[in-house]
DNA sequence: AAAATAGTGTCTGTTAGACATTATGGC
DNA sequence: GCCATAATGTCTAACAGACACTATTTT
């Protein structure tokens, strides 16, 4: 297929979706089945379809559910890509999500098209792709320090110890136990379920939910990038 | 012109364009010339143009130099709208661009199709610009308190207590003198440039500039909206 | 010298980080 | 009772906010 100009840019859209696996924060890849840079690792996505989609999460929601088997996450805007030289097929527009999704929310065995990659050490990745990762990464832990959406890469109950975990991963560095859950506690988004954790453990911690979706703070839990 | 359905969206961007006049945050505004809403005053937009853009900022300032008559504003993306009803056309996408500037930078009288009106009671605007300025009064304030963002509205060159009235404006509350100069030394993103202001004043106060374009803090200069 | 604005100093309560200590459940 | 992990308490240094004070220029 050769190059071409279009009047008008083609308009696609991109997920970053992004999860812990292993204690590590990985981004969903999808092997391209068809031209440009078909066979390689790239970001799914696909074309807004006008009269399938009522909107652009739902375009989102619509290609990860076919090329991921996934329902239900965390969706939100990360930015617009657009440029003469991003698609080899030329002018082109694409808005990039980025999703939140906690491991075992993706299928167990993802199929051979499919797989996570942690995100520092990724491939070379055609289109801007590497620049959306690394975007969503940056928006992930500057929104971090500030909110609640780390909690997003858990399951619905968790435990305090494994919170510290997931927000240790996404900012990058270590918490003092105490302060966190002191600030947790000031910020007042959780509420015991009662239960405790089942996993195996010299002392089960208590389980937790959050009482909203995401919350903003207006301060930090840590990741001053000083 | 009726209504219909495209097979690809069709792509515009759109500009809120932000400045301060009489310590009053404003947006401009122009009035369409065509339809859809002709007549209406609406946010300055227009299509790509992909023989002639090389990039959406480009895309944006051709806009505001011709709607606008401007150069070098700072911009920056603040986010994607689309669906099938904002535009009575059909199914679109604009992304919109934040654009703030000091206000002589824009021409002193304003042509009778442009205007500059308070971002607080606005009239009802067509499409979702409503939303987009908010959307962008809502950007600025919480980049303002983190960032040295609102010396976008400023001259090259300005005092300490313009620039703790911007800052004010920006966050909508007064801040304390001595803790914001305090800050303000602190993170050093201000040189003295060696003159005093000239504005008839009882004090001349000392002039700066910016040793860099923009900094994004890690504290806050005020605005947490506890 | 009085007025007005610019600029500095001091005090105090709050908060984050470091680290020590206590609690609880499995074996 | 011992071990491992969860949970809480205490101390200290840094910092923001409030407010008083000093400095400099115009009239």
């Amino acid at each position: 297929m050769a190059t071409k100009t279009f009047r008008q840019p083609v308009v696609t859209v991109d997920a970053v979706l992004l999860t812990i696996e292993e204690d590590i924060l990985k981004v969903l890849l999808h092997r391209r089945q068809q031209d440009p840079f078909a066979g390689r690792w790239a970001l799914p996505g696909g074309f807004v379809h006008p009269d399938e989609d009522r909107d652009l999460p739902q375009t989102v929601s619509r290609i990860l559910r076919d090329k991921a088997g996934l329902a239900g996450v965390y969706l939100e805007q990360l930015r617009t890509y657009a440029g003469p030289d991003r698609d080899p097929r030329g002018w082109s527009v694409s808005i990039a999500y980025l999703a939140l999704v906690p491991r075992d929310a993706l299928p167990e065995e993802l199929d051979e098209r499919t797989s996570l990659h942690p995100v520092s050490g990724l491939p070379d990745l055609p289109f801007d792709h590497g620049r959306q990762i690394a975007d969503a990464a940056a928006r992930l832990r500057g929104k971090g320090a500030y909110s609640s959406l780390p909690a997003a890469f858990l399951p619905e109950s968790f435990t305090l110890p494994m919170l510290q975990r997931t927000y240790e991963i996404v900012l990058g560095e270590a918490l003092d136990q105490s302060s966190f859950r002191r600030k947790i506690a000031d910020l007042g988004f959780l509420e015991e379920t009662g239960e405790k954790s089942k996993a195996a453990s010299a002392r089960p911690a208590r389980l937790y939910r959050l009482t909203e979706p995401v919350r903003i703070f207006n301060r930090s839990l840590g990741g001053n990038q000083a």
